[in-house]
DNA sequence: TCGACGGGTTAGTCATCGTTAACACAGTGA
DNA sequence: TCACTGTGTTAACGATGACTAACCCGTCGA
């Protein structure tokens, strides 16, 4: 009854990936027992395979999951922007907030991709090779005296910046975010936007 | 004879340190084992241990090294400047070329630093903090508008910028050179110094 | 009332891997 | 010549840890 309240067995695989999520952060995949993450979500061990085929399905399923959300909600937020320079303002915006959001999945992101098994890794380097994309087609909109490979190579770089984001020791979450807003864009060489009368937000 | 030309003992560690460290960044200290490192150097297996105590004392020797290489080399350059403008401009460009030509220990220091025992942890975190700070006072020296931890966020952010290298699908590495320290120092908003006169080097 | 089923338990299996043991053997100084 | 040392080998040991087997039980639709 008490965890059984709102839509049992989905929730229960989210929970169970947030929690190794968690503990993939902190210590590495190889470095987390089956047992520790049973422990996380309060039952032991082998109760994970009722919800997972093995624990490798469980980083696949994170790290597609991640990288997939990453590429939908990037081209969401490029599509609706009005113009290429707020397009590119937006998934500043976006990447950051997701960043110091989810520290977490960022950081196993980062680590442990490569104890994925060979399709698995695939594919989400294919997500991610997405996501670059749409970053380095947003920045040739607004900087067009870049060339490709050095748009990627700025790509890279500034999501290396933001990404650092769970290794620091960060002020409260909205300094941050503007710090981050601004270093970022200005990394990029993107001139700042001139506050040209205050509207709401 | 063949190998034992200069300096047999020492170079031995350096050279299996080496090889650690590319297997390390390329699959995690957890995923090589000690057959593969002995493997990359041409002997096979337990042979290692005529070298080093244990696996997790390469990796403790390995982190400290390069820590220990970070601090003093950074605060070397930052000595050595004419004045505090130029003495951030050091700093940014040596660990550029540092992670440029180190790429697989710049990895292996951002991931598998968790995987160390709780002494030599806190040893490499030390010496990190140390690096760190250079980078802040370095910081507070040219932009005297920023409080502490502001200066160390910013110098975190950079880092990660900086660091990102090795997983970006780089230029050259001239231009990649040129190209990051000209970004790390715009996300510093450092004022892009003026070319006046164009000397030596 | 009852079978099916989702989800949990504990005990065991099996592979992997770090580490040690026991042995080999080339060079070198007495 | 001989012992010693530095470096390598292969064979075992022991712990760890992913996964499976066998069993249990509350709930829910018929």
């Amino acid at each position: 009854m008490s965890t059984t309240a709102t839509g049992s067995t989905a929730s229960r695989r989210e929970q169970i990936l947030s929690a190794a999520a968690e503990l993939f952060a902190r210590y590495g995949f190889h470095g987390v027992g089956i047992d520790d993450i049973g422990a996380a979500v309060g039952v032991s061990g082998p109760a994970l395979y009722r919800h997972f085929r093995s624990k490798d399905a469980m980083l696949a399923e994170m790290l597609t999951g991640i990288s997939d959300k990453l590429l939908s909600g990037g081209r969401g937020h490029v599509e609706n922007a009005a113009d290429a320079a707020t397009a590119l303002e937006e998934l500043v915006g976006w990447h950051v907030e997701f960043a110091l959001t989810n520290p977490a999945l960022i950081t196993v992101h980062l680590r442990d991709l490569d104890s994925l098994c060979e399709a698995d890794r695939r594919r989400v380097r294919e997500l991610q090779r997405g996501y670059v994309e749409v970053w380095v087609t947003a920045l040739r909109a607004v900087r067009d005296d870049l060339d490709e490979h050095t748009a990627r190579a700025c790509a890279h770089a500034v999501l290396g910046l933001i990404n650092s984001t769970p290794h620091s020791a960060h002020l409260d979450a909205a300094t941050m975010s503007t710090l981050l807003r601004r270093m970022a864009l200005d990394a990029l060489g993107i001139p700042r936007t001139p506050p040209e009368g205050l509207h709401g937000r």
